[in-house]
RNA sequence: GCCCUGGUGGUGUAGGGGCUAUCAUGCGGGCCUGUCGAGCCCGCGACUCGGGUUCAAAUCCCGGCCAGGGCGCCA
């Protein structure tokens, strides 16, 4: 590991220890996994943040004060290890410690409320109520550190790629952009809503001349959806970029999702290996599917979906069914996707909108936008909305907005395909969905 | 919000009008010098809440709360 700052008496973590150690003292930190005391001889399992380490102590080769601490010691309970690093064909990955002296930092309160050791599953409602004990199993911590990598990358990409990174408000004043529900809430004397997108600040800064931006925020939506891929609170990972149409972003797209999956197949193997997934790289160009074929592959699927409907969850499954790869939906109805979506000027009954689906799951969905002033007005008229209440939104389009595209990637539900998660509360640390608030 | 299913020790479960409420894990105690899901012995610990039916309710009925699954909603 390199470029550690954090100054700890540590001085390796359980991964760091080898054979080639032999012989040398060590000092390692972390918690009791699991004691296994013979009589004769005690195991103590030492688990830091990269593995799992045996701590050996015969009764003959330790102090009888030290074996008697030993002894007392308790599950969870988080200690300093100083000791030799001693190799051994016996011992778990061929190495162990046999401790001179341990240091008891904070002992745990027993018993606890879910098994850090994983012989007996607990479930996820009982597991996000403990989530900091949770988080102590490899297996749930993994997809942290695979959503900790996929971010980087994401980040590393767009910044490589000339991206901007941006941050706009999250408190906003009104529940203009239509569509879904917002939380409301209280700002001072008048009431306020948390951001459901940056969707219309992105396409502002399109008028400041920054030409590519990119924002990685929450996004927050009142919908009392209750499903396994629904959040109230979620992480967007956003762009959008000025003199380009939708092929162009959907360029971008693909070769973002692509990196981050080859990134994190190559920094994060042990989590993978733990996770047991075997991450495939998508070929490029992804597949593009028009909105009227698939409607046609979704029917021939025995689902029933007609032309100007949104994708049901049947159709999307239909659609998983057929194609369990990530692809894109192109050529949406204009009628089905929000005002600032650009018609296309071949059919302005088709729109220059897209998403990006993998297998059953949609995890981003994008467009090249409406730039011209008086097609946006129409455009908000006719989906029943109030031009007023867009003032500011449209004073950009007014002095020289150029044409512009973007999309809104969800994290997510991409850490989902990265992990293998089937319920997208695994990917979030503390979730907030239709009834859970805390921790 | 709708439909279905469920709620039993700390955790995960079996049972389903009357027996000391099953098992695993855990926890406490004991034995054990190479465990690695350690083993063996002893012990501890539970029927979601409110109402109803009944001689008798953890079990049946109604309602609440909560959870799981599915759907709707999700510009």
């Amino acid at each position: 590991m390199t470029g550690r700052i954090i100054k700890c008496k540590r001085t390796h973590y359980s991964k760091e220890i080898n054979q080639e150690l032999n012989g040398e003292e060590v000092t390692i930190m972390g918690w009791i996994h699991e004691i296994r005391d013979l009589g004769g001889i005690i195991f103590v399992l030492l688990r830091d943040r990269d593995g799992i380490l045996q701590i050996t102590a015969p009764s003959k080769k330790v102090t009888p004060e030290l074996f008697k601490q030993i002894q007392q010691l308790k599950k969870e309970s988080v200690i300093t290890v100083i000791g030799t690093v001693k190799g051994s064909p016996k011992a778990p990955g061929g190495v162990e410690i046999i401790p001179q002296n341990i240091e008891l930092l904070n002992e745990s309160k027993l018993p606890l409320p879910l098994d850090t050791t994983e012989k007996v599953r607990a479930e996820i409602d009982t597991r996000l109520d403990s989530r900091f004990l949770d988080l102590r199993k490899h297996s749930i911590s993994s997809i942290f550190k695979i959503k900790s990598r996929m971010l980087h990358s994401v980040r590393l990409f767009l910044e490589e790629n000339g991206f901007i990174e941006i941050n706009t408000p999250k408190l906003v004043a009104s529940a203009t952009e239509g569509g879904t529900e917002l939380f409301p809430i209280t700002y001072f004397e008048r009431e306020a809503f948390l951001g459901q997108s940056p969707q219309l600040y992105k396409q502002m800064m399109m008028a400041s001349g920054f030409d590519q931006v990119y924002e990685i925020a929450p996004i927050f939506r009142a919908e009392e959806h209750d499903t396994l891929r629904h959040l109230n609170e979620a992480i967007s990972i956003d762009m959008e970029a000025a003199f380009c149409d939708h092929e162009d972003v959907m360029i971008t797209l693909e070769q973002l999702v692509v990196t981050a999956i080859k990134d994190v197949k190559d920094h994060c193997q042990s989590e993978l290996e733990t996770l047991e997934i075997d991450l495939k790289v998508p070929k490029t160009p992804f597949k593009r599917v028009d909105y009227d074929d698939m409607i046609d592959m979704v029917n021939s699927q025995g689902v029933p979906l007609r032309h100007g409907e949104d994708l049901s969850r049947a159709a999307e499954k239909a659609m998983g069914e057929l194609i369990n790869d990530y692809y894109f939906i192109t050529g949406w109805p204009t009628d089905i996707k929000p005002f600032y979506v650009m018609p296309s000027p071949e059919d302005p009954q088709k729109s220059c909108a897209f998403d990006l689906m993998h297998a059953d799951l949609e995890i981003s969905s994008g467009a090249m936008r409406v730039h011209k002033h008086d097609l946006l007005m129409e455009r908000i008229k006719k989906q029943g909305l109030n031009p007023d209440s867009f003032n500011r939104y449209l004073a950009a389009f007014e002095y020289g907005m150029p044409p512009h595209s973007g999309w809104g990637l969800g994290a997510e539900r991409f850490t989902m395909c990265l992990t293998g998660a089937s319920n997208i509360r695994e990917t979030v640390l503390f979730p907030r969905d239709r009834r859970r608030l805390t921790p």
